[in-house]
DNA sequence: TTGTGTTTTATTGCCTCC
DNA sequence: GGAGGCAATAAAACACAA
């Protein structure tokens, strides 16, 4: 051994009685008898999770020494000098070592000490080798579990994604629908408006608050629908164009009575106490983009598709790393 | 047969625990 | 300080296509 360790230094007595004690005709049974070791350890599972080396042979009948590739006599010579390491050789373990050393896994996946020296004398292994084995399982058996939890985030991921997505169409269609009903809101508005201008200029002291069509026409609807589209067409949500056509343009100074954070600030308009202007001036700021911003307002650059990819890179998705 | 990728066995160095 | 675990890595063994 190169690496300058000292192997099976530890209850070296204990290790030797186990050894006496175990016959090559008892296969591996006091591995795993409960109370049959003097380890206090608690994986040792009892009978009922026992493994023998006989029944994963399958009682084939093979003979125990083709399990053993530096066989040996149980003569109670030093075991270890017994597996002569042949430096640059490496041999692969027997199909049926390996079910026997699964099976053990199975049943704990850690070594005892004492596990690990009966195991090693019944498949003519050195401890050392099945210490490794155990190790090199160990590892693989982690690589294993890490690529499933992968796999299960990978799925919880995908379903979020999709939710988000289907989420994402609905606001889309509720912005759709918002903006048409803004559009009708602003008509009456223009409606009232201009009713208003033929009163003032009939009678000049009339009240300033008169009733409002209830609905406009499928026409009047698609007109507004016009000019939003033309209020689009500008880079700011507030059109001049709309507010030029009104008989209150004030020159685009906009009410800041009402500020974006106010929850009142797009309730109940027609019990407004405001003044005319003031009321006009609310009915420009009406629904103002930032608080329904229009897709092409978003800036989506880095959120290819959507705005589902929770922060990370859609490339990113294997940046999860764990410890165990 | 040979080149190449994968799997398995083994080593090394570092760390933790007792 | 010794024993053992783990991560990283080397290297032999194996599988397989060309």
């Amino acid at each position: 051994m190169a690496g300058g360790r000292v192997y099976g230094g530890r209850n070296s007595s204990v290790l030797s009685a186990l050894l006496q004690n175990q016959k090559s005709s008892e296969p591996l049974d006091s591995l795993f008898l409960s109370g049959s070791s003097n380890s206090s350890s608690s994986s040792f599972l009892g009978s009922r999770s026992m493994v023998s080396f006989e029944d994963v042979r399958g009682g084939s009948g093979l003979n125990r020494s083709l399990f053993h590739q530096y066989e040996h006599e149980d003569n109670g010579e030093d075991d270890l000098d017994e597996y002569p390491h042949q430096p640059g050789k490496k041999r692969r373990l027997t199909a049926d070592q390996v079910r026997f050393l699964e099976k053990s896994f199975d049943v704990e996946n850690k070594l005892e000490p004492e596990r690990k020296v009966l195991l090693a004398k019944d498949l003519g292994l050195q401890p050392r080798q099945v210490a490794i084995w155990f190790q090199n399982r160990r590892a693989r058996w982690k690589t294993k579990h890490l690529e499933k939890d992968y796999e299960v985030l990978q799925a919880n991921y995908n379903n979020l994604k999709a939710n988000c997505e289907s989420l994402s169409k609905e606001n889309d269609k509720l912005k759709a629908e918002v903006l048409v009903l803004s559009d009708k809101l602003q008509l009456k508005e223009k409606v009232r408006g201009n009713s208003e201008l033929s009163d003032t200029n009939q009678l000049s002291q009339e009240p300033p608050h008169k009733p409002i069509a209830d609905s406009a026409s499928e026409g009047e609807v698609s007109k507004v629908s016009a000019v939003a589209s033309k209020q689009e067409d500008h880079s700011s949500g507030r059109s001049d164009i709309f507010d030029s056509d009104s008989p209150h343009y004030t020159d685009g100074v906009h009410s800041s009575l009402m500020e974006p954070g106010d929850s009142s600030y797009v309730l109940e308009p027609e019990q407004s106490d405001l003044s005319q202007d003031e009321e006009d001036n609310f009915s420009k700021s009406l629904l103002p983009p930032y608080i329904f911003p229009k897709l092409e307002d978003v800036d989506y650059s880095d959120t290819p598709a959507n705005s589902c990819n929770f922060g990370f890179p859609v490339e990113d998705h294997a940046f999860w790393s764990w410890s165990y």
